[in-house]
DNA sequence: AAATGCATGTAACGCGTTACATGATTTT
DNA sequence: AAAATCATGTAACGCGTTACATGCATTT
């Protein structure tokens, strides 16, 4: 097997674990569950299941439906199992961070502050949304706390997501302030520079 | 030119503004300055300086140094200002999140509470050592607010990475509170069957 | 004597997204 | 009639890290 440095794999064994799924059910899961944290796309969702089942560490059993195409089901395997605590043993490395957003902000002298002021408005409509999703993921969890004994832990992940959009909203709320000022500001001189030239 | 995706190539664009420098200078910028945000490799940075100066956004100029090997310094030249304010009217898209520690908690029911509670204190670690940079970069800026026209920006940017580490070590403290009576319910819980076991 | 910093670059490799292909059913 | 959902997969391409190469000066 080659050196593998990501865990596209082993995020597929991990929800495994919950019930066997197909890797249409794990592309949901994912994106539903832990999409705030976590992201597959099917272009590896599929193939990483194929290496999973080549390696032993899944199995897949063809389940034949109406009307829909067919589901390939795929089970996690006790070698599954050792291989995803192997990796759960392994300190997770802090990963390198890329954000957009905050890199146009930094630029944004180049730009005006009007060009920046939409981007901090348009995230923070997103992350308002997110925190509603995370208030109904709350609710969720805490009905089905008994059903699923990992709940805890996913209790505890879903806080993460929480606790930073608040973060998030409470930065952007500050942030829009000090760049209407300056757009005030920017006026200002504006009008005074034309005024000037009236005056010419 | 190729269509681009990344703004691997803007950001050298952006730090040139300020003034010129050498690959291994923005190498270093990049890591001292807006290393909470974004993160660039020598391995992009050489190659995506030579691209810039073949597309004339960029110019090179050798200095030579007593002892020292020579130096490329890369100034930014008008039409390198023009791609960049391009670039800076695109609205920035939200990236895909990868958090492997939060991808490790999730699955903590496989490893158990002693596992992750390690990667959680680490973490926090971590954490506590950013936000002592982070005071040290606003009394930096503060001090520097009229040196740079740019720095009200640059500030915006580091508070946003002030709010975001104060919400990690807050959730770091819950989420530590949690595990360890997660930990204390198991250790009775094993001590229960222990006696069981020793009562046989 | 060894390690670290300055300084520039290339090559290999793996990761990950996007686009494409197919085709039926259900909803708008 | 068109779009969305279910369902699986492949191929191409770009991005980005890591390792390697070189070599002098300074610090430990």
């Amino acid at each position: 097997m080659a050196r593998r440095s990501s865990s596209s794999q082993e995020v597929l064994l991990g929800l495994l674990t919950v019930e066997p799924m197909s890797g249409y059910d794990l592309g949901q899961s994912i994106r539903t569950s832990i999409g705030f944290f976590w992201n597959e796309s099917y272009g590896q969702i599929y193939p990483n299941l194929k290496q999973l089942a080549a390696a032993g560490l899944v199995t897949a059993k063809t389940e034949k439906q109406k009307g829909k195409p067919d589901r390939q089901v795929y089970s996690i395997t006790p070698s599954g199992r050792a291989h995803l605590e192997e990796w759960l043993a392994v300190e997770p490395q802090p990963e390198v961070p890329r954000n957009e957003l905050l890199l146009k902000l930094f630029f944004g002298a180049q730009a005006g502050p009007e060009t920046v002021t939409g981007y901090v408005e348009r995230m923070a409509q997103r992350e308002r949304g997110y925190l509603e999703k995370f208030r109904q993921i709350e609710r969720e969890l805490l009905s089905q706390m008994r059903r699923y004994p990992d709940a805890p832990y996913w209790r505890m992940a879903a806080r993460f997501g929480q606790l930073e959009v608040e973060a998030h909203l409470r930065w952007a709320e500050e942030t829009l302030k000090a760049l209407r000022k300056m757009e005030a500001g920017r006026q200002r001189s504006a009008i005074g520079k034309e005024k000037r030239h009236a005056g010419k």
